[in-house]
DNA sequence: CGAAATGGTGACGGTTTCGTGACAATTCAT
DNA sequence: ATGAATTGTCACGAAACCGTCACCATTTCG
């Protein structure tokens, strides 16, 4: 979720000042003062979204949107484009140019953060949204809902998660240590037992609709979502 | 490719200036030079752009756009109003009636075609006028009404854009950053909080007519329009 | 057989999230 | 201009949810 953002900013104290917003809202910064340095560190990485002043040295920041928009490579590269306040026909121009939004300075860190995250969400074509059905049970992503037969099944967020991954990556096993980090995210440091109480509390929700045995513990290993094992004692 | 512009301005000079102008630019132009004359000849034919000056004799031309937009018939016509300098309450209110933009006067024949051709460009696509039916509602957006058993549910505005987009995205969670974005708009910003206020107010106002469950709240996701299971705890 | 290891289970505070009523600011119609 | 309607924000409380622990059952292995 942490996604890059490239600002192009010529004045120090306003670049740092947007890269200190923005790092503090969770995004990634990564800073360039003119075009051309802007474009050789695309050259190296693309990131997610980039952040462009409208005034720039030499190449201005409507020409690099321009030459970004002319690249394939860079084609689909959402860009928000920052222009002074009143300036209204710059608005019509940058979006014509190919900008996705534009910001007028002053702006509000909120108001910046919104637009960005308005950007990033925008550009994204909802990967993963697919219905999953396997053992009676049909998860619907997109209505974050599961249902067993017609019937809702009630489940907490955290359990929602965890059996989205499990029907994702079904018929194996999975350590503790593996479902804290795919299901709870990497940066959170919860204890180990903490996924047996949610496996259980998972089990507990599915057993009122006659479903049990699709999670599978697997002593000493972790626990295993399996419809082909899930009829025996 | 030749669009239809009507020109509403009552000074003669300054709509032959613009008229010459567009025409340059490859636009066909109605002139008229005051609100009644212009409704007469949207009476024979509808343009496809209207460029309306805000003072106007008699009738003003914010009144004018107010009209057209109560008009079933002409309220996805794209407006362009054309304001005096510094008149910046006139464009929050011109826009606020229902104008697609404004243009301060003076101003460059370049930024007027400009304008026009991004107005134009996205035009108000005619889809989601119809009327949608779900759960027992029956929402008509051309009438910007909504009845239950023929009779009709008082909601405010922001309401009834809310529910209008819930019909149109039915079973699916969406978060509060998601309605705010396509409800309010991506230029609007305000808490997120304001996201639950308006679902209790929607829910609250659809009680009284035995409809409940149908907006679901989703913990730690958002909230879901859901015709089916609309009945459970 | 007994000890250690492993996992199931129920319960308990702490935190987060959401519903709700109130309120001030603003808009709109009269 | 006056009063009604609408809107965004906040504070408070209820409820849901989460992580942790203690305790017990079962399995494993010396």
């Amino acid at each position: 979720m942490a996604a890059n953002v490239l600002v192009v900013e010529d004045e120090p104290a306003i670049l740092e000042l947007i890269a200190v917003n923005l790092e503090q809202a969770g995004f990634h910064v990564l800073r360039a003062t003119d075009a051309e340095s802007a474009l050789r560190l695309i050259g190296e990485a693309l990131p997610d979204l980039m952040l462009i002043d409208w005034m720039l040295p030499a190449l201005s920041g409507i020409e690099l949107v321009r030459r970004l928009r002319r690249e394939e490579r860079t084609r689909a590269l959402p860009l928000i484009l920052l222009t002074a306040r009143g300036a209204e026909v710059d608005k019509v121009l940058g979006l014509e140019a190919g900008a996705d939004d534009y910001v007028t300075k002053p702006f509000s860190p909120r108001e910046l953060v919104a637009r960005l995250r308005a950007v990033l969400r925008r550009r994204r074509p909802e990967v993963g949204e697919e219905v999953l059905e396997a053992g009676g049970l049909r998860l619907d992503p997109a209505a974050r809902r599961v249902l067993v037969q017609g019937r809702v099944v009630a489940l907490g967020p955290t359990e929602f998660r965890l059996l989205h991954f499990f029907m994702t990556h079904p018929e194996r096993v999975h350590s503790r240590p593996q479902l804290l980090d795919r299901v709870w995210g990497d940066h959170v440091f919860v204890e180990e037992r903490t996924v047996d109480v949610h496996v259980r509390r998972l089990r507990a929700a599915l057993e009122p609709h006659g479903l049990s045995g699709l999670i599978q513990t697997v002593r000493g290993a972790g626990y295993r979502f399996s419809v082909q094992m899930a009829q025996d004692a």
